[in-house]
DNA sequence: ATTCAAGGCCAG
DNA sequence: CTGGCCTTGAAT
């Protein structure tokens, strides 16, 4: 007669012991303390294949690493996946789920890391702070959409191979998506600063005396990360330690390593969680795109693809998206929007890049957008075959580079990465001068050019200050004459054709720039 | 000992 | 199929 209800209550069971010993069952982790969720908008539930996401998100993503066939898309295969609206289309839902980056290979296990967990404070908190707009989306609204969609699909399909990892592009042009995408909620990000410097850089308290207060025991820290860093090329793995211990009386010692820890870590689970694929892989996309290209060129002459004139011109008459542009232009705004947030993640643990006016923080960040994306990709740029992995899935070819703008505009990225590529540079090198590199400008009318030798002053001096975090010594002579070494800024500051690297500079540079990284003092 | 995320589980 | 909750096991 007893039906026995199936009671599966799979854990309360504890019926028995009353002894209990279990107070506090582990603060449930403050759900609003987390980012929200990066395919659905929807409060987030932690960090799930390298991603913020959702628990709900995350469930349909691990579902969707079982299944067998594909999703069938409910709309017309471009469906937005928003808050509130997630299982309109799971098709797409799963797009957006790749799109942001979950990924298998990018599952992370275990506690987070000191600066994960900065991170994640702070954007929660920019979360929190009142969107000023009451429009929320913000990034880019409709009713502009009919002109700024137009002027944008012009630039978009030049950004739209390079702009995936990070922001790059070299065209006025890119002014256009990237002032608009850097509205509101980034400029949000960039402000509430403050928490990270002190929190868990207190380099202000700290400062003076490298007390040997001694934290933690970090000091067998530094060892590893050397081993990574340095090639033979310089700083033995003691330098550091020694250099700082001896010379440096701004930092303490397991600072600067702990920077540079941080750096690598943030950058690592930013920026590039999934642009890392095995050589081979590489390789054997770039041939097949390599072959692709000739067969192409075989049959059909010389490549030309649909320009943005072109595109514009039908756009304009028909009022036809003719390839698709606009279809996938919300989620590439995304995604655009996303590699922002990341990059500013990534700056925001540089020591003193909060201390910059809003302006110059900005600035720098655009400024720097072609660099850093070029830091990025450098590796996957194919000298011989011409053609070059933007990111995964995405290669190009020199031609279709250069179709998308400036004819040369291919060339000396090609030119640039290979320069790059000879410097043999470690993952953990680049790393460290992209962070220098977001620091400095060739901009002279910055708000503070003085305040941070970081922005005038030849890169060298901003290394170092950067690094020694609250050493605001204006350089000795940061006088204005001296040009940067990395980059010539092309005299007409207009926004057009804007750098032009110097190989063998930049060459020089780099491999000073990582010395002084690693070496701490360097002597110039 | 804690802090997290992957997976399992199952009611809706 | 969804998504909330729990267990498991890894990383610190
Ligand atoms: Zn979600
Ligand atoms: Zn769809």
């Amino acid at each position: 007669m007893n039906t026995t209800p199936p009671k599966k209550r799979r854990k309360g069971n504890i019926d028995e012991d009353a002894g209990l010993q279990k107070p506090v069952r582990t603060a449930p982790t403050n759900t609003s303390l987390l980012p929200p969720c990066r395919v659905c908008q929807e409060p987030g539930a932690g960090f799930h294949y390298g991603v913020n996401t959702c628990e709900a998100c995350k469930g349909f993503f691990r579902r969707s690493l079982v299944r067998k066939e594909d999703y069938k898309c409910l709309g017309n295969g471009n469906c937005n996946i928003h808050a509130g609206k997630r299982k309109i289309c799971p098709k797409c839902r799963l797009e957006k789920c790749l799109a942001v980056g979950m990924s298998k290979e990018a599952i992370k296990t275990g506690r987070y890391t000191h600066a994960k967990r900065t991170q994640d404070i702070l954007e929660a908190k920019k979360a929190l702070s009142p969107m000023p707009d009451a429009v929320p989306k913000s990034t880019l609204q409709p009713e502009s959409s009919s002109m700024s969609t137009t002027v944008l699909s012009g630039s978009l399909n030049q950004e739209f191979c390079a702009a995936n990892e990070e922001q790059s592009s070299d065209h006025d042009l890119t002014r256009q998506p990237f002032s608009l995408l850097m509205t509101s909620s980034q400029h949000n990000l960039l402000e509430n600063q403050g928490l990270v410097d002190e929190s868990y850089f207190s380099a202000s308290s700290i400062s003076s005396t490298s007390s040997p207060v001694s934290h933690q025991p970090v000091a067998n820290d530094t060892p590893r990360l050397s081993s990574q860093v340095s090639p033979s090329s310089f700083a033995s793995p003691l330098s550091l330690e020694s250099a700082l211990g001896s010379n440096s009386e701004e930092y303490g010692e397991g600072e600067l390593s702990r920077i540079i820890h941080d750096l690598i870590e943030v950058h690592e689970h930013n920026i590039c969680p999934d642009t890392r694929f095995t050589p081979e892989e590489v390789l054997e996309e770039q041939k097949a795109c390599y072959e692709a290209c000739r067969l192409k060129e075989e049959m059909f002459g010389p490549m030309q693809r649909l320009s943005k004139e072109e595109y514009q011109e039908v756009f304009r008459s028909t009022g036809l998206d003719v390839d698709g542009r606009q279809m996938i232009f919300n989620d590439l705004v995304e995604v655009i929007d996303l590699s922002i947030r990341r990059y500013i993640s990534f700056v925001k643990i540089i020591p003193g890049f909060s201390s910059l006016t809003l302006n110059d923080q900005i600035r720098l960040i655009k400024d720097n957008r072609f660099e850093n994306a070029l830091l990025g990709t450098y590796h996957a740029y194919n000298w011989d075959l011409k053609v070059a992995t933007i990111r995964r899935g995405k290669t190009f070819s020199l031609n279709e580079m250069n179709s998308l703008s400036n004819e040369t505009v291919g060339q000396r990225r090609f030119e640039c990465a290979n320069a790059i590529q000879k410097l043999g540079l470690s993952h953990e090198e680049m790393i460290l001068f992209k962070a220098v590199v977001a620091v400095t400008s060739g901009a002279e009318d910055l708000d503070e050019p003085h305040k941070h030798a970081v922005v005038t002053s030849t890169p060298d001096k901003e290394t170092q200050g950067r690094l020694t975090s609250d050493s605001m010594q204006p350089c000795d002579d940061a006088s204005p004459g001296r040009q940067p070494a990395l980059r010539v800024i092309d005299v007409t500051h207009g926004p057009g054709r804007r750098l032009l690297y110097k190989a063998g500079q930049l060459t020089s540079l780099l491999l000073f720039t990582v010395d002084s990284m690693g070496g701490s003092t360097t002597s110039v």
